[in-house]
DNA sequence: ATTAATGCAAAGACTTTGCACCGGT
DNA sequence: ACCGGTGCAAAGTCTTTGCATTAAT
């Protein structure tokens, strides 16, 4: 069902095929980290200058809502789109540069029935928390 | 050190006590659920009239800085504040109308030291996502 | 031909900030 | 008296939206 291209994911969904999508499917999926909307943006741009930050904006939602990118929320500062939902993960932040990394927790965590309050439970999320290497370094 | 109401461990920070401090303190107490700073602010209108926005977001900005308060980010909308560090819990998020309850998960996870990268961890959170009793009924 | 998708610019939601005044300590 | 805190209004950041135009199917 998935280990397609984002592009062919998007053709499976009835949704048409436009250069702008493929170019910001290419730089979402060309990413070795996990970039905000600005980021697709510049990408996109680079390639397809006619490109605007609306239709990124409408694309990523859209990609989002079809389950096909995941999106990141930090604390501050602007979501973040991981193309990667084939493969189970979740994210290692750190609390000061706001670098994220794409980890595989050990262990299991679940709800025990009298604390799930009748809801339906679809996701568990993990977020681990710290300074990375650089910004643990006390030079400030 | 802790178990101690807002406003003591806001003196014990050396902040002052003011009257803008004591109503965001009794509003966030008060809760029984996670408030956005806008509501913060419409109930602290209520028991004082004069106070800013700003100050509601400076001080709350101050609370989760000094650790006393917890920001919970959905993905969507604005922040909320927890205003409970003192017990370690979750939370259960329903991801159509946001409604955030307070679970105990069950159960252990971490990440092995190949997947650290280096960073020094210093918090792990968990959410839970899915549709709350209301969401999930087919009305809609 | 049909209808979804795009680009633009404007609006919106949320949050932060500069600065003069006020009020805890 | 000192200096942190406050209120106001303006600015900032990130995101969504209305609408006329363009282009995929």
């Amino acid at each position: 069902m998935h280990g397609a291209s984002l592009l062919a994911r998007l053709r499976r969904h009835g949704l048409r095929l436009t250069a702008q999508r493929r170019v910001i499917a290419e730089a979402l999926e060309g990413a070795h980290v996990h970039l905000t909307a600005d980021e697709v943006f510049e990408r996109a741009v680079g390639r397809l200058p006619e490109i605007s930050r609306a239709t990124v904006y409408n694309t990523l939602n859209q990609l989002h809502a079809l389950g096909e990118v995941r999106e990141i929320t930090i604390d501050a500062g602007p979501r973040r789109y991981d193309p990667n939902v084939e493969r189970p993960h979740q994210h290692l932040i750190c609390d000061r540069c706001g670098t994220v990394r794409d980890v595989v927790p050990l262990g299991d965590i679940s709800l025990p029935a009298d604390q799930r309050y009748g809801f339906a439970i679809s996701d568990i999320q993990v977020t681990f928390r710290g300074l990375c290497p650089a910004c643990a370094r006390p030079s400030r």
